[in-house]
DNA sequence: CCTGGGCATTGATCTATGATAAGAAAGGTT
DNA sequence: AACCTTTCTTATCATAGATCAATGCCCAGG
């Protein structure tokens, strides 16, 4: 819970004694490397905050093919906010791409944090306004940009990812097959210009 | 104003006697067709709440094209949610499509909702966790969707925008130039199955 | 240390959509 | 009504990216 703990005592300033409340209403899971964790139709009980290990988030049409909405490694916290927050079916999968270690956050906890620190409420409400932001950038990209030109973005935006996602997962969540994907490589590999 | 009464009362249960006071905060303005009300560099200080008349929001790249974010006909708020909440410059565009009449709505005008009323904070919540929700559909059918999808999606979402907006415009929101939604709109019409 | 199943690459087509260009239609303005 | 501008359509050609198929790669589990 190390990364946890520090993400609640910097970002929402939990002062030391709230956050011995606070922990009380946590659970620490670990998740086994491709176990589903969500699926079209459950609600999103929990937010999952990620110790250690890497999550994704996708869509599946009804032809199989999957559409990856988020990735989220050390410090990121994964959900279907929408499904979470109006108690509605959700409509993603959630799963891990290497072995997980996950705190649950559910809203039991949201609600004590709220009522203990008024930095956790203004904290929230700013990961919401990034939310929105990131998913802005996304939206403006895929409307205008290349597929070359979304690849080099997410290098920039994702550096340790590259690594970490097999190239398959990233294609899908550039909007593109993964043949594609290689094309646009071997031709950056070829003009390596700057 | 009385769109904006309504959506004020009902949506964020705000009573008779606050109302007065809110009110008191807010500016009218119209806005001529065509006119552009924020663009890039500038900060966005306040959320245009459409009394009548259509706004949209647009980014445009370095060779003058035009990609369009979001459009805003009467009793949607239109605005650059980054910009505005984390006071940095915009990289938005958004202009009148009709000539409009817009309810200007500045953080002073939110921080004095939220002390006088708890639902209003509430409300404001909804409505970024509504975004964030749209947003991400928008995403999804992006990454899967062909421009057909896209468009059938758009009438379904927006038939009121069909006939207010011109073609070019929605070509712009669906990721396609003005010929290709030209086209997919004649194929639809020969098919017209169900 | 083999071996089999994901992954990545590559090549050969195919297709949806873009680019360009031109004409027709639709509005607004005088 | 006549005119000009903007929008929409249509046609042709060009291209990014998809699809299909084959090959090689790697490394995880027996």
């Amino acid at each position: 819970m190390k990364n946890f703990t520090k993400y609640l005592k910097t970002k929402a300033q939990v002062s030391e004694e709230n956050f011995e409340l606070l922990i009380k209403q946590l659970a620490v899971k670990k998740i086994a490397k491709g176990t589903v964790i969500l699926r079209p139709g459950e609600v999103c009980k929990h937010s999952f905050f990620v110790e250690k290990g890497l999550l994704r988030s996708y869509t599946m049409n009804t032809s199989g093919k999957e559409h990856i909405l988020q990735f989220g490694s050390e410090n990121w916290i994964v959900a279907d906010r929408s499904s979470a927050f109006f108690n509605e079916p959700s409509e993603l999968f959630i799963d891990a791409i290497e072995d997980t270690e996950v705190i649950l956050i559910g809203s039991d906890f949201i609600e004590k944090a709220n009522e203990i620190s008024p930095y956790f409420r203004k904290y929230n409400q700013i990961a919401l306004q990034n939310h929105i932001r990131h998913q802005q950038k996304r939206i403006n990209l895929l409307l205008s940009a290349s597929a070359e030109t979304r690849y080099m973005n997410f290098i920039q935006l994702y550096p340790d990812l590259i690594s970490r996602v097999p190239q398959w997962m990233i294609a899908s969540y550039l909007g593109i097959t993964p043949e594609s994907l290689s094309r646009v490589r071997k031709e950056l590999a070829n003009k390596p210009l700057k």
